[in-house]
DNA sequence: GCGACAG
DNA sequence: ATCTTGTCGC
């Protein structure tokens, strides 16, 4: 689908495009599991931002981890977003920096681990649903908070509870850790609910995000301290 | 109209 | 998202 993938899924003009846009790649979603009969390799997608940074930089991350848990490889890219922070429209300020990140990846993950909502969104396409899509790769949504919804699972590690909206179950609190907040766990593209629940489990082992994240974060982060001065957030300026 | 609101 | 030291706890 790729060739024919319209320029506004990347950057639409206006909120109004970009809500068609989510409408319809929502409808190309594909939900199936792909991933029953194999040991993914695992990935992470972060980006990194400073708060009032007038000029827009973005520097995002893709990681992949070996079996190991190693880091089999990096890439990162810093640039310019051409669109703002809005929620719900994450994917569009955040997807172009990543898919740069992908084309240039190697060995690439089998399944990436997207720090955002998945269809726990409120058009169904949140940020790891956006990624999945513009990259045709399975992906799983791990968010450290709701967009929408509501949830509350017990406060012991793997204690689960659904996250309803609108009278519909769109995903998973996961009680990773105790005593830190739950992750919210959704499905993104080419993962069902219940491998993407499974994974996610597995992988944050007694620490409250996969490492595959952490890494991903830390690779975002390593990107902008380098290009950005330090003291004080420059941005202020 | 008001409040909420991933990163 | 980011600004930041120490501090509480396994």
């Amino acid at each position: 689908m790729a060739p024919e993938t319209p320029r506004h899924w990347l950057h639409p003009a206006t909120i109004a495009e970009a809500r068609a846009a989510q409408a319809e790649m929502a409808a190309r979603l594909v939900t199936e599991d792909a991933l029953t009969a194999r040991i993914p390799r695992l990935g992470g997608a972060d980006v990194s931002a400073t708060r009032f940074d007038p000029a827009r930089r973005v520097f995002a991350a893709i990681v992949t981890l070996d079996a190991t848990g190693d880091e089999a490889a990096r890439a990162t890219e810093a640039r310019i977003a051409d669109f703002p922070y809005i929620p719900g429209y994450l994917g569009f300020r955040e997807v172009p920096a990543l898919a740069a990140c992908w084309a240039r990846l190697s060995p690439r993950p089998d399944l990436l681990l997207v720090d955002g909502q998945g269809v726990a969104h409120p058009r169904g396409l949140g940020l790891a649903c956006h990624l999945g899509l513009v990259l045709d790769v399975p992906t799983i949504g791990v968010a450290k908070s709701l967009l929408v919804g509501q949830a509350a699972p017990g406060p012991e590690p793997g204690d689960t509870a659904p996250i309803l909206w609108k009278g519909r179950a769109i995903g998973v609190a996961l009680r990773t850790r105790r005593g830190a907040g739950p992750l919210y766990v959704s499905v993104g593209h080419r993962v069902s609910l219940a491998t993407a629940l499974r994974m996610v489990r597995e992988a944050c082992d007694g620490r409250r995000l996969p490492p595959a994240i952490r890494a991903a974060h830390a690779a975002a982060n390593d990107a902008r301290r380098a290009t950005m001065p330090p003291g004080p957030d420059p941005a202020r300026a």
